[in-house]
DNA sequence: TTAAAAGTCAAGGGTACCCTAATATATTTA
DNA sequence: TAAATATATTAGGGTACCCTTGACTTTTAA
């Protein structure tokens, strides 16, 4: 028989509608790493996750099972199709929560990930759609990356890199790719840069791509390796 | 050694800063209880968690270890020290929450505790401030109870139930002692009652204590049982 | 073609819960 | 005050998750 006694937290949790935190996690790591790299490594996964390979191994072998990646061994993971509208569940409360964050408690753009990490695995669909609507359905997180819509629609985004600008290249950035990494981000606002700003290259090193651009009527230098981090809107 | 890769997220957690959700669940129960319970017994705890005597002397046992409360065999249960503030630092997240899914989202009072009871696990005491500065710092939750300030400091309310008016009293209702029935909360909705709202009390039955009152010139009648959960401050 | 890199599997460990049944203690009441 | 009853605790088991190490297999690239 089934009592509700027996029906345990953990037990109601797994009846599809909740994941485990920590499931959750692998899935929005998966979908993150599948924009760069398809399919999707195990050694990736596990850098990225800060947890060996073999936990990785396994826990691919769980997710197959349940249907949110496919998974060939030795030949890395994909999403599948629902493992997807997990992910862009995911981003979108994630996103959302950022957008909040910074524009109403007034976090900056390097503290809102983190914070966002922890809300979004609490956040349920009507939440969700009522902080959107208030927020006025905003397009883009703090860090100008696309917030998918109810639908889960995912408008995609610039695909110009600021490494790849040319002296005499003009562009506004449109959003950086790392968004976890708080030093990263406080090194780019002390340079003057974030989403909306315009770039000018004023020079580009032949010997390791070093470039010198003005920002704001300032001139500053960036490195090649931050620069390919940033992304930017051709503006001439 | 203890490398990065030794430390795994669930040791993390238990290093001081966080507790598990299930731990945070307990000491909000207890110390809703001790308001009216003290100490509290392990058969209030365990059926208000919907869990096992058994269940909850083990969980009771873990608590005392790990200093959150304190525990008598066969004597019941106390928040320590820490334990209460713990409790106070849940109680305001929880409640925060409630008054932004309320205010802002527009969830109605019947929903906003079982979102909250989500959201509240996963608050860090820099968005709980923040949050609390963008809502004005509010004083109560949409049930009229009130909310620690940030130096936990929580401010009694009324002791008046309206089950103990007499014909001819007036009160206002200020809070209601059940927060997490919906299905009661919305029965107060369909009679007109709510915190803020003033009642005259016309007749009450000398033999079960049922109340006649009116209510915005409006004539309803209230069980005591009912009556015995809603708190008044009595106006004549 | 062979060494290095990447990935897998097997075995094992640990935590955090939860449950039932049996037992122990406290309280009530006859 | 002893028996009956209500309350609690322990003992014993179980599950879900997640992680690790170490041995092994597959892929890759020199």
């Amino acid at each position: 028989m089934l009592t509700e006694a027996n029906l345990s937290h953990k037990m109601l949790n797994r009846m599809a509608l909740s994941m485990s935190q920590t499931t959750e996690e692998y899935l929005e790591t998966i979908g993150m790493l599948e924009e760069r790299e398809n399919p999707v490594s195990t050694t990736a996964i596990a850098q990225s996750m800060g947890v060996s390979l073999a936990s990785v191994s396994e826990m691919l072998r769980r997710l197959a099972e349940k249907g949110l990646v496919t998974h060939t061994p030795y030949g890395g993971a994909n999403l599948t199709d629902e493992g997807r509208r997990k992910f862009l569940h995911l981003t979108r409360r994630h996103r959302l929560w950022e957008v909040f964050l910074n524009r109403h408690l007034g976090l900056g753009w390097d503290e809102v990930y983190e914070q966002a990490c922890l809300l979004e695995h609490s956040t349920t669909e009507t939440v969700a759609d009522r902080l959107s609507q208030f927020l006025d359905n905003p397009k883009v997180c703090p860090h100008g990356s696309p917030i998918p819509d109810k639908n889960l629609h995912y408008s995609p985004i610039s695909r110009t890199v600021l490494a790849t600008l040319e002296p005499g290249d003009s562009g506004m950035i449109t959003n950086v790719l790392i968004e976890r990494d708080a030093a990263f981000l406080q090194y780019l606002t002390g340079l003057g840069l974030a989403p909306g700003v315009n770039v000018k290259v004023m020079e580009k090193a032949a010997v390791d791509g070093t470039l010198t651009i003005e920002i704001d009527g300032l001139t500053k230098a960036i490195g090649k390796d931050p620069a390919s981090l940033i992304m930017v809107k051709r503006t001439s």
